[in-house]
DNA sequence: TATGAATGAGAATTCATTCAT
DNA sequence: TATGAATGAATTCTCATTCAT
């Protein structure tokens, strides 16, 4: 729908925009796959089908490519995190969609949790001097209080959660277990990838969490 | 034992051992820090006062060398799960010991975050084919079985609860505040390095847990 | 003349004209700063405030456009000596004269200096093949020659002095003194840009030149 | 004679230290023809007959290989300047020494003219941190200082000159003719690099700084 | 007249690895 | 056992220049 524009714009700006658009999807790919030392600019011109020379073109750099990447890629989940709308939902229901979403958007975007351990590879130094993250964080944070503080009038909640702890919490319970499911799946002599595996997690997951949070 | 310093060797052979494993200790650091990627191996020659010629002539390739030094850092972490004991404590106590022990030692051994954050870029394909990795870490979920198990007959711990599971989740809570720290620390505007910050997360951890493994 | 603004023509060819003009200017100052192998295509259409593209229009490729720069830098100080009229006065005042005017000239136009420098390195590859160079040179040595001719009738100074060499010999005073400025300064541990150096440096060249032609 | 050492040294050392030779005496070249800018490393290794590879493990940088090619450069002509003994002769003659010297020297050492319009280019970024330049000339400053003291007293020369003044001009007069020679020949219409020439330059040289030192 | 888009041919520099001793 | 010397194959990045409009 936002695709279509009616008023076909001059095809030149067209072409520019979508060669960028190209290389920045090629290089997410890249980055995902190898990390940031890792990737390969001649491979990110090859993905995108330009010549390796219109990456330095239009990016300057593989390292501030690596940085718009991954502003992108935050921009992303904060859009789509903002458009769960936990205010509308009992407590508990805000949690668990909030759970199941954190779980499915690192399952559906590995490419983000490849981004992020390269950026604390880095130590951050990537978004740290990077527009407004802080702000684009803020909001679901707030509205977790919100939910928490709700829950906790209900008599639903336990009460003192720290709602940042909380978001780490969900987060890191998906995330470490995607992220690193290939050493875990050896290390427990497990495929943890089947699809079954995936379900149990999420359960389990969604289980450790409102168990803990329900009184 | 094999510290034993009273049958002094021939001082080559010993030479040669300390050699290696200065190597291996700088190889460790140097992969910590930067990633396989990103490792130098004439930055680990450097680091362990050796040229770096000799890291071939012992360890034949630098990925080799990071298939031994991942293996070491495994082995650490599987022998000193060893030295917990959890059996000789009451249930709540042995989980609350696992949750404590697991922090310090991702805390005190960043490293090993690292190693693994290279690993599985990589899919594990440094370990997979390893030396009985499996029984290595089999023992620890066994005793977490017994521990759980010992729980629920006391009435204390719900039930059908996973030990894999429940190990991860311990594992997640810790690896990922502490592996992802530094983009964290962006993202919500806080520093969540300091000293109160660590004790609060550990606390929360403990919190996470316990509330949700205690009926 | 070509100055005139009245018979406004039209808007087009006066913006072609000063958009040539900016060009030239523009590379000038990027020759005169790296010269000709250090200067950027680039960075002359962004003092032009053009876009890269014009200069290739305009003037074909960075060697040409050198071509012309170097070509009007002749032009400028071959004009600027012409309105000397060194032939109105007295012999010693006009040697005088001449030496102030290459000294201020070279201060004035450090460009010249470098550009000169650039085109020697190529072996006056870009030069030689230009419009008569010769014939805007020698009135000057003919002025000279008959301004030492006049001296030596008037018995002020020695004969037998070739107007080459000495024109050689007063520019070479300057020349070197200004273009090597950095290291000398360096190697004789002053600073030999000062306004005082400066000053006695010119007072230097004034009395070599005529302590050795007045008799 | 400073070649035969006797006792033949290790061949590894040797190796070294005459593939870094080949390297500053290629790179000379190079530098020589091509000024910083224009030098291109590969054919510095080219004309070693080493592997560009090479260059950077001994030198580091194309910038820093520069470096010391121009503070050898400096190294050997304040070298062949210590082996004047100026101060054993008449003034005259120790001036008219010092300006054939100053001559033959630029004239068999081009390498060095280009050498020092590069760093000029750069305004002395290279040698200016470099180990003791101005100690190195000083000597010879101090020299002519005592000559141009012990000709005033012979009632030979004039008073009042500073060494560094004439130092400079005497460079001056030799340097610009013969760094500049390419366009001077162009300008005016003769070659200014024929034995005839050159010779009649020297006279001309000589005859200045004479003419104007003596009274 | 003017320009943004695009590029091929290099440029310096890096890196794991082998050679010779 | 140990190492300094040497390198080929990348790798990031640069630059003058052309294309298409």
């Amino acid at each position: 729908m936002h695709e279509d524009l009616t008023t076909t714009p001059s095809p030149r700006l067209r072409d520019s925009e979508r060669t960028q658009r190209a290389i920045l999807a090629a290089a997410l790919d890249e980055f995902a796959e190898s990390g940031l030392g890792g990737a390969r600019v001649d491979r990110i011109g090859e993905r995108a089908g330009v010549a390796k020379r219109l990456v330095f073109y239009y990016f300057g750099s593989k390292e501030n490519l690596f940085r718009e990447v991954l502003n992108e890629a935050y921009r992303n989940i904060r859009e789509a995190e903002r458009r769960l709308h936990l205010s509308d939902l009992a407590p508990a229901d805000a949690v668990r969609k909030l759970i199941e979403f954190t779980w499915s958007y690192y399952l559906e975007h590995p490419e983000f949790l490849t981004l992020l351990n390269s950026e604390n590879l880095h130590r951050a130094k990537h978004i740290s001097s990077s527009t407004g993250l802080q702000d684009l964080n803020s909001p679901l944070v707030q509205t977790l209080a919100d939910v928490l503080e709700r829950g906790r009038k209900d008599g639903v909640f336990r009460g003192g959660v720290d709602p940042v702890q909380l978001y780490i919490s969900i987060a890191g319970l998906a995330y470490f277990y995607l992220s690193n499911n290939a050493t875990l799946s050896v290390a427990f002599g497990r495929n943890l990838r089947t699809p079954k595996a995936l379900h149990e997690r999420l359960s389990h997951t969604t289980e450790v969490i409102l168990g803990y949070l329900i009184r």
